[in-house]
DNA sequence: TATTAGCACTCATTTGAAGCGAGTGCTAAA
DNA sequence: TTTAGCACTCGCTTCAAATGAGTGCTAATA
């Protein structure tokens, strides 16, 4: 539909807006060396291209910008295959070279690295409870009758909550407990595990372990489990060195919404494969609709646990960034592969 | 040194400039109800307080505003002793009577409601790792060599951390070394624990357990505490909504601050009693020149756990939330006691 | 037929002058 | 000691003119 020559004229107003940030006008254009054509020739394709609605004018005699429709072209047909520049390669397999022991610890450095190598925000959504099932469970008597449980994950992760236990409860009838609950417990998602002590494990109890009526509320207290998840952010102040956001009230907009969890939460959980680009309105968040944001998930033996965002304006260096998020994302993937099969 | 009428003067300007953010002249000053001279006579004080570093214009032909030497003053004698509005005092109390479980939710909790109340940013640190004492510690095996070790401390809080045991450790071993451990470094600050071991326990561990000379590193590693600590934030972006930082530069300067845990944690770790006040310059950071700082500690049995600040611009209701962080912190401090005291 | 030179036109932005008004300091009268 | 009066300052707004980057259209050119 379009013609090679309009391709080639609207991937190089594109590139050049998103390296200057203003409007690209036919004599810019046409002063770059691959060019041969005229301004007014470029002119009269920039016509056809604004009628088709890839690009547009701020006002009547400005030069063009690139519009979403535009954007989302160009994301989908005209990006430039070139590798990653060598030495953003060399900063990302750094960080996977020093061994990151802690996960909670990887995650925070390539929020981190990723966020001052492109200087747009990057949002890393941490391994979902939902996703994880229990492994074992432990409970330590500490003091009088508080006590801690810990829950190891199938995924490595271990959590510890507090624990009040019944004033009469014979060291006998907590082991007992103890075991009754991994037996039928191991292997259920944690967000299934108080349902399930109420459905099927509640009738055993009773009959097992003296003093469990007493402890009936504490035990399901313990394994309610909500749907918690973490966040990890870089950058979140980038946006603040965006030319597109000098207007404190737009900046606002996009800050106030990445301090709400839940909105970032609900912007970033994008279960898919691959790479996922939203640009401007295609975002379903009003906060979100001058922004664009890269998605990329991570998983282990093909399940999906968390994903890789980057947060900036919509005219974004989307080929580095596209080829940056699938790199990591790639090697988180791996990481957290080999790390889980330890267990 | 200065007269009543300059004392009067002063207050009802920095008042009013708190209220309103705008310069405040002669004229409005003499539109009070409660004040009977003229305008040129307030104009002579005015002339009198500037001379003396209270007060002073943006321009020639300007009002005054409070200079940081008057706010100053104005903190130190002119407080006005009101009492907490009744909906400011509901509202903190509230906060207490849903019971709130998690002591990390009451932090959360607390910076939030502060900073909705105020429109400033809240930063609470929550207690601090070097503060505390080791009360119990516990070792459970999981699958192969992994294990999972939990940390008990005198103030309840918990932590777990993974450790790798060497291939042969027998079960009678790993029992006997827990022992030892928490009969030799109860009661010791989690940040000796590792030098603890090195120094007194490592010998007692050589000639008690066997497998000891290959767990030896694992073991310092588990212990290694470094001076963790928590910040809790509210607010974070309201700074945006004052109007003395509707340049985005200016902004850029507190939020990259705020992001900046190490900063923050300088900025806020102020332990006395009391409450602190820095206005602008005050504060060493160049980032905090623009901004006032309200420092309250909160404590357990008189020993400083940590502390609850508000970060502002110097233009602050200093009385209002003067009074609300002296509420908050006693109540927590209070909390927390009654808390602790239970373990 | 496709390209390009030329030209009139548009419009955001900059510049400077003029007027407004809120505020001052000073002086002289009360 | 206080206050009325007045000249003065200076930031802010408004308006008009100049600037310049860019356009669309037309007619000439390859």
């Amino acid at each position: 539909m379009l013609t090679d020559r309009q391709l080639f004229i609207l991937q190089v107003l594109i590139d050049d807006y998103i390296l200057h940030v203003e409007p690209v006008g036919s004599r810019t254009i046409s002063k770059r060396e691959d060019v041969s054509f005229s301004p007014a020739t470029i002119r009269n394709e920039l016509a056809d291209l604004e009628e088709l609605g890839f690009i547009e004018k701020t006002h009547t005699s400005s030069g063009r910008i690139p519009s979403e429709k535009g954007y989302r072209f160009y994301v989908d047909n005209l990006l430039p295959k070139t590798p990653l520049l060598r030495e953003d390669l060399e900063r990302l397999q750094s960080m996977f070279t020093d061994k990151v022991e802690e996960t909670e610890k990887l995650f925070d450095e390539s929020a981190r690295i990723l966020s001052e190598l492109t200087n747009y925000t990057a949002v890393i959504l941490g391994p979902q409870a939902y996703d994880m099932t229990l492994k074992h469970l432990q409970i330590v008597p500490i003091t009088g009758n508080m006590a801690v449980a810990i829950f190891i994950t199938n995924t490595g992760h271990v959590e510890n909550r507090h624990i009040m236990l019944p004033d009469a409860v014979e060291p006998g009838d907590l082991e007992k407990l103890v075991n009754i609950l991994n037996e039928r417990l191991s292997g259920v998602p944690l967000v299934e595990l108080d349902s399930r002590l109420k459905s099927e494990i509640s009738s055993v109890l009773h009959s097992h372990v003296r003093s469990f009526e007493n402890m009936q509320d504490a035990l399901s207290k313990m394994l309610r489990w909500s749907k918690k998840d973490k966040l990890f952010f870089g950058g979140k102040t980038n946006i603040l060195s965006q030319p597109e956001f000098k207007d404190v009230e737009k900046v606002r907009a996009v800050l106030e919404m990445l301090e709400t969890k839940d909105l970032i939460r609900h912007l970033v959980a994008e279960p898919s494969d691959g790479i996922t680009v939203k640009i401007g309105r295609e975002n379903q968040l009003e906060a979100a609709h001058n922004c664009s944001i890269i998605n990329a998930s991570y998983s282990v033996h093909g399940k999906h646990l968390g994903s890789i965002s980057l947060i900036g304006p919509t005219r974004m260096d989307y080929k580095r960034v596209i080829m940056m998020l699938d790199m990591l994302s790639s090697e988180i993937s791996a990481r957290l592969t080999n790390r889980f099969s330890q267990w």
